[in-house]
RNA sequence: GGAGAGGUGGCUGAGUGGUCGAAAGCGCGGGUUUGCUAAACCCGUGACCGGGUAACUGGUCCGCAGGUUCGAAUCCUGUCCUCUCCGCCA
């Protein structure tokens, strides 16, 4: 989330960063309750100070009358507080539900547009689209015909959106994660294997909302636990509360982890197959950084994932995020979208990863801040998360551009060690 | 799942109703000594919210939430977490 005191000192720009973002927020509103804030919280303070002075004096009167009558005047005082810090607490709380709901302020050179269609193409990756002398069957197609994938299990046996993945389906996910990890740990990443499963409230932290008739989590009955959408929620995680020393930061970070999505609302949009599932195996990049580091740290995530793209041999493109398009959190976001020859009725890009720098919106709700020697106090750090690779889309793009006529699927070269054959077919 | 123990500042750890924002040590900052470094010694050093140009000053914070009390780190209740032992188990 914003600071407070950054909102009010900027409405303007905030209401109109909302605005781009297409989100709702009533920031007027928001500005109106901090002033009676203050107001309330001089009051509670006298009040607090008053009842201080009567405790201390108690001790020191000098007889049981005294007392007596200091000690209803503590009573008092007491009520009075009480009362006025319970209105101090509403006023709090609907301020806390205007200001979770402000998005991050955008980078100022992020494309502005209401959704996805103004995203803008910054790149392409150093693959040139394929071209096939047959016509592309599409990944399902390839999947069904060569025992890769069965979709029909996993609608049996958890619904709509699960599948399994069969034969080497299973060691191009397994290949696809070590190759992903092997680069990003001679990269300097420490790499880890994160729970499945965050409290509420570090999904909170992080700009998720566990519940509520539109959401993306599944959450776990009868406790605060939810399963997690992405390792970003559990990594963000892992250093809440905690102070850092500058001269550690940068901290790079990876972590494998299934991923879990309702997709609520998403009926009727490009469902089929492995595109949009309720379960899939991700490998994560996060950093938590100085904020003079975060764009940089930016830029270095988007290189990175289009080093791992460039090495499947896969064609991509690059986009720069637009504003209505963010989400909460991100200030800015690059996309890495593959060319599907099978999607669509000619082929299409599809996101397959997504890098975006939070700067400090998570670290403040998550209380992640760095100290610097020799200076007082301490700052949040800002923090920056990226796919590295989704293993069902990297599945998607794989499989349809490395098809052959026969519908058999030659394995990238990168993998072929990894997966211990050049060729599918069956 | 059962039984115990514990959660205190950047860290370790003392503190069982007022004199406690909290001993001590470490760390950190400054200084003295010093060919450099190290060591030793001295002084200082929590965070957050608010008022003030500033010196300074008010409030809150001892896992979290309640309760008792004039007054709670300290007593009571609930809750979360950690550790040890037992049970179960991949």
């Amino acid at each position: 989330m914003l600071d407070r005191k950054f909102i009010v000192d900027h409405a303007d720009q905030v209401k109109e960063n909302c605005a781009l973002r297409g989100a709702r927020a009533d920031v007027d509103r928001f500005v109106l309750l901090d002033g009676k804030r203050r107001e309330k919280q001089t009051t509670v303070e006298e009040l607090n100070r008053s009842a201080n002075d009567v405790a201390k004096s108690i001790g020191k009167a000098k007889d049981a009358a005294e007392r007596e009558a200091r000690k209803n005047e503590g009573r008092e005082l007491r009520d009075r507080t009480a009362a006025a810090q319970s209105e101090l607490d509403t006023i709090a709380a609907e301020m806390d539900a205007i200001q979770r709901a402000i998005p991050n302020m955008s980078h100022p050179a992020a494309p502005r547009g209401a959704d996805d269609q103004a995203n803008l193409e910054v790149r392409r990756g150093s693959t040139p689209l394929p071209k096939f002398d047959f016509k592309p069957r599409d990944h399902v197609e390839l999947a069904e015909k060569l025992q890769l994938v069965d979709f029909e299990a996993g609608a049996k046996v958890a619904g709509h959106g699960f599948y399994f993945l069969k034969n080497e389906a299973v060691l191009l996910e397994l290949a696809l994660q070590r190759y992903a990890i092997d680069l990003l740990i001679s990269e300097g990443f420490t790499p880890t294997i994160t729970p499945d499963l965050a409290r509420n409230d570090v999904l909170q932290g992080t700009g998720y909302i566990p519940r509520g008739p539109e959401t993306q989590i599944y959450s776990i009955a009868e406790s605060d636990l939810s399963l997690v959408a992405t390792a970003e929620i559990t990594l963000g995680g892992l250093l809440a509360d905690e102070i850092i020393e500058a001269e550690r930061l940068p901290l790079k970070l990876c972590g494998i982890s299934h991923c879990y999505r309702t997709e609520a609302g998403a009926h009727g949009r490009a469902t089929r197959g492995l595109y949009r599932v309720h379960q899939f195996t991700k490998v994560e990049m996060f950093a938590f950084t100085l904020p003079s580091e975060s764009d940089a740290m930016l830029d270095y995530f988007c290189q990175l994932e289009c080093r791992l793209f460039d090495g499947l041999g896969l064609a991509y493109r690059v986009v720069d995020t637009a504003t209505g398009d963010l989400g909460g959190p991100a200030y800015r976001k690059y996309d890495l979208e593959a060319w599907m020859p099978g999607r669509g009725t000619a082929g299409e890009f599809g996101e397959v990863t997504s890098t975006s720098n939070c700067t400090d919106y998570q670290a403040r709700r998550l209380a992640i801040r760095y100290r610097t020697k020799g200076e007082k106090g301490t700052q949040f750090v800002h923090t920056l998360n990226g796919t590295a690779v989704a293993i069902s889309r990297a599945l998607i793009a794989i499989l349809e551009n490395y098809q052959q006529a026969d519908g058999s699927v030659l394995v990238p070269k990168a993998l072929q060690p990894l997966v211990g054959k050049e060729h599918i077919a069956r």
